[in-house]
RNA sequence: GCCGAAGUGGCGGAAUUGGUAGACGCGCUGGACUCAAAAUCCAGUUUGGCUCAAACCAAGUGCCGGUUCGAGUCCGGCCUUCGGUACCA
């Protein structure tokens, strides 16, 4: 009979719901796990194809666990805040409220439909008060610690967004990472999370962490830490002075120049009259480029001069001082000294401007008279460097350093790459910032005890360059909880990747009253285990959760540095060799296969297609295999049905005493068993299954074994593919006659470590490296009777007749190698 | 440019510490069953040579070179693809 998926699946769903069995018993953490998937976006299309390869291979390994004998946490929830239902309900007019609803729905039937074991009574979703009440709150004891803080800065802008952007959520090609609009720079003052502050931490801890170095090198990166020196060049006829930040003050006697951002403040106090017009325009003409242009390497570089000299603190020099838009006013301190004979990016604005450049760095086996083609950016003799001539660059950095600490004309410093977290969004479909602007009293906290400031149902969210929120009138005027009089609550909301820096906290107890979360049972749960989701949130979610575990851990709520011990990223599933997406139309729709092979089989070809981190083309050719193997599977049980209640198996089988087909299948169910366990807890899905297909291909002799030894191998059988295919194995075992489930009480079977040794060697023999023949064996045979039944051995005769053995090399019951000319 | 990963049959992909390359599956070919087809089952399937066939021989894991008794695996130099990042001083 073919296998009945429709009706299999509901009937275990349905029992399973029943019986409660993937409830976690919270209280009991002597073997926990917690495995944590990325919480889904419930946006208005379909679960793909993407989304069951994420969750369905994720749940198997969960269940695994389980099985094995650990108190596995495995919840969802929804990341229901965000901009997408809120552009939906632009074209569409369907609130985001309703909507996200509406899609939360189809979701959670999804996942029911797939047979995953989540803690259902821990689902949870971002956007509704009783989560988001914590958001501000949180955003309280950040502002407190002075973690939270507003400034005016230049900001990136989508304009199709309509919001702000943090700079980890603008592309490296400058667009916008939830629209691809190309992001433009703005002035605004916004709020900010100190991140920062948390920033040696944050890279320091990455060698606890059991993650892909991948995601750890795109941290480190995205941290971008760097030793240098700062170095005060006066400027003048001024006062004030101009710091540079740099990593090669061995080239300080190189400069020729020094450039200044043309946005920072200083370019207007410094150019000479005579040069303000340019100035003026060149700055005009920067602002209307944007930040892709901007950065752009390709770009020819660009620049004015001020006018204003500057004096180099190392030889007393006076250098021109210019701006050009190839320094940034947001890295470092925003001025530059430009050493063209010695930096890729200050030798070619050099010669477009024609400024002179120095050598000061002599590379080994050229003359200090060569002209110098090209920057020279490695390590040499110092020259034209006064005292410091011979002397090898590297160790000039020191010298040079040291020196300008002791004349308090520099220090050594260290600069990163990353900067503080924009959290404002101009938008309404998220966290009210709990912010209230008096007149008179400024900006104060709303207290602890009015949470949560609920975000008002009825606003015009259509797109007008302002927050929606400052639409609503009676959201937005409130008294001053200072003195009492008229004043106006913020109206921006919080970027979405605020609710999910913390959401694996609330899962414990999703009802919890009494603060953000539990923080007796995040202290017994964390640190989440195994964490599975998406590169592509290694530098945003990845970061920004790290950062809030580390301050809820410095205001006592969490135990531990790192919420994430272990990190598996699924790969990506590709359409056509696309990302999948709408406007492609490359979409697959999941339904196509449940319906036509049920999710068993679906959620198994997943898994077989390849490595998990990998992902590919979706291509379906293969799942018809998959098929056949359910489909070969459950016929074989059917055909055994209720063995388990007539001949109970044994616990163990003593080889001896097995015939020869029941020898072999005993050895192959215990190896397979070995393999399994060791390849799903590795998330190696592919090999997991294609083990149990072989297992199944030799189990066509399993009618000539003894009934009870039957028994013994299709209990193990079935349990090893419960995993995988969770619905087919509570069937398969029920089909054996079990009276329980085996989901209500989870059990394992280990090995047979004494089934996985062989009586026989098989040994290869290789001449000059060539395999000549394969000759089985006793096991262990000492080497020199080895050699004697090789060296008698036909083929091996023929080979080596006539010439002389030169070496000989033995592997034990492998390989034995003959060297021969 | 820099950082990271990958490149294996017609296809998806296997291969502890260097030790039988191609597991498992798809597809294809042949056969069984059938009036026929589908489904199912059995056999074969890296390429080339030789052969009725088997045996056998040769080549073969992106390219070139090296280390080694032995390299898909290690080393050096390239090429291609995919991710990340990009004037970071």
């Amino acid at each position: 009979m073919k296998y009945p998926f429709e009706e299999i699946e509901i009937k275990w769903q349905k029992f399973w719901d029943e019986k409660k069995v993937y409830k976690t018993d919270l209280s009991n953490t002597a073997k926990k796990l917690y495995c944590l998937v990325m919480l889904p976006y419930p946006s208005a299309a379909k679960m793909h194809i993407g989304h069951w390869y994420n969750y369905g291979p994720t749940d198997s390994y969960a269940r695994f666990k389980k099985l094995k004998g650990f108190n596995v946490f495995e919840p969802l929830g929804y990341d229901a805040f965000g901009l997408p239902a809120e552009n939906y309900a632009i074209k569409t007019g369907v609130h985001p409220q309703d909507s996200t609803l509406k899609n939360i729905a189809d979701i959670r039937e999804m996942f029911l439909r797939m047979g995953a074991m989540y803690d259902w009574d821990s689902e949870l979703m971002t956007c509704v008060p009783e989560y988001y009440k914590w958001n501000q709150w949180l955003f309280l004891q950040l502002y407190k610690q002075g973690k939270a803080y507003r400034k005016n800065a230049p900001v990136n802008w989508c304009p199709s967004c309509q919001t702000v952007l943090a700079r980890e959520q603008v592309l490296s090609d400058g667009t916008c990472e939830r629209c691809g609009t190309t992001v433009i720079q703005k002035a605004l003052t916004q709020w900010f999370f100190k991140i920062t502050d948390y920033v040696d931490e944050l890279l320091d801890g990455l060698n606890k962490i059991d993650w892909p170095e991948k995601t750890k090198a795109m941290q480190v990166n995205w941290i971008g830490k760097s030793h240098g020196t700062e170095a005060e060049f006066a400027i003048e006829g001024h006062d004030e002075k101009i710091t540079v930040f740099t990593t090669r003050p061995d080239t300080l006697f190189g400069v020729t120049y020094v450039v200044l951002a043309p946005e920072k403040e200083l370019v207007q106090k410094i150019t000479k009259p005579e040069f303000k017009e340019g100035v003026d325009k060149y700055i005009d003409s920067i602002k209307s480029l944007s930040e892709v242009d901007r950065t752009s390497t390709v770009k020819e570089k660009t620049g004015v001069p001020t006018g204003a000299f500057a004096i180099n603190p190392v030889n007393g020099e006076r250098v021109p001082i210019w701006i050009a838009d190839y320094v940034l006013a947001t890295y470092g301190t925003g001025y530059v000294m430009a050493v063209p004979g010695h930096d890729k990016r200050d030798f070619e604005f050099a010669k477009k401007f024609n400024l002179p450049v120095r050598k000061v760095i002599l590379q080994a086996g050229t003359n200090e008279s060569d002209e110098l083609k090209e920057a020279y950016t490695e390590v040499g003799t110092m020259i034209n460097s006064g005292k410091y001539n011979g002397t090898q660059s590297d160790i000039g950095i020191e010298k040079i350093s040291a020196n300008l600490e002791a004349q308090n004309l520099g220090r050594r410093t260290v600069n990163y790459r990353l900067r503080d977290w924009l959290i404002s969004r101009q938008r309404y479909w998220g966290t009210p910032i709990p912010i209230i602007h008096c007149d008179k009293c400024g900006e104060v906290p709303v207290p602890e005890d009015q949470l949560p400031v609920l975000l008002p149902y009825n606003v015009n969210f259509k797109p007008d360059g302002g927050s929606p929120l400052a639409g609503n009138e009676e959201f937005v005027h409130t008294k001053c909880p200072k003195c009492g009089g008229n004043a106006k609550r913020d109206v921006d909301t919080m970027d979405t990747f605020v609710d999910s820096s913390w959401y694996f906290l609330r899962y414990l107890n999703p009802k919890f009253n009494d603060g953000m979360f539990d923080s007796e049972l995040a202290k017994n749960w964390m640190p989440v285990d195994t964490y599975v989701g998406g590169a592509e949130h290694a530098v945003m979610h990845l970061l920004y959760a790290r950062f809030i575990y580390k301050f809820l851990r410095d205001i006592g709520l969490v135990n531990g540095d790192e919420p994430f011990q272990k990190l598996i990223h699924q790969g990506t599933i590709t359409s056509q060799g696309a990302k999948m997406s709408k406007s492609k139309g490359n979409v697959v729709d999941p339904n196509n296969f449940t319906e036509q092979y049920g999710a068993d089989v679906f959620r198994m070809y997943l898994m077989f297609m390849g490595p998990y981190d990998l992902g590919g083309d979706w291509s379906d050719k293969g799942i018809v295999g998959v098929d056949r193997f359910v489909q070969r599977t459950y016929t074989m049980f059917e055909t055994y049905k209720d063995i388990a209640k007539e001949n109970p198996s044994n616990d163990k089988y003593e080889i001896g005493g097995l015939n020869d087909a029941e020898k072999n299948i005993y050895r192959k169910v215990n190896q397979t068993l070995q393999k399994v366990d060791i390849e799903i807890d590795n998330f190696r899905f592919n090999t997991a299954v294609a083990a149990l297909m072989e297992l199944l291909n030799e189990l066509k002799g399993l009618n000539e074994c003894r009934k009870d030894l039957q028994t013994y191998v299709l209990e193990r059988f079935a349990l090893m593919i419960l995993p995988l295919a969770p619905h087919l194995g509570e069937e398969c075992w029920n089909l054996l006659g079990k009276e329980k489930t085996i989901f209500e009480e989870p059990i394992w079977f280990e090995a047979d470590s004494s089934a996985l040794t062989k009586d026989n060697a098989l040994v290869v023999v290789q001449i000059n490296g060539k395999v000549r023949a394969k000759i089985e064996m006793p096991l262990d045979l000492p080497e020199a009777e080895v050699k004697k039944i090789i060296l008698s051995d036909d083929k091996v005769k023929t080979h080596i007749d006539g010439k002389q053995l030169v070496k000989e090399i033995y592997v034990p019951n492998k390989i034995y190698n003959i060297v021969v000319r």
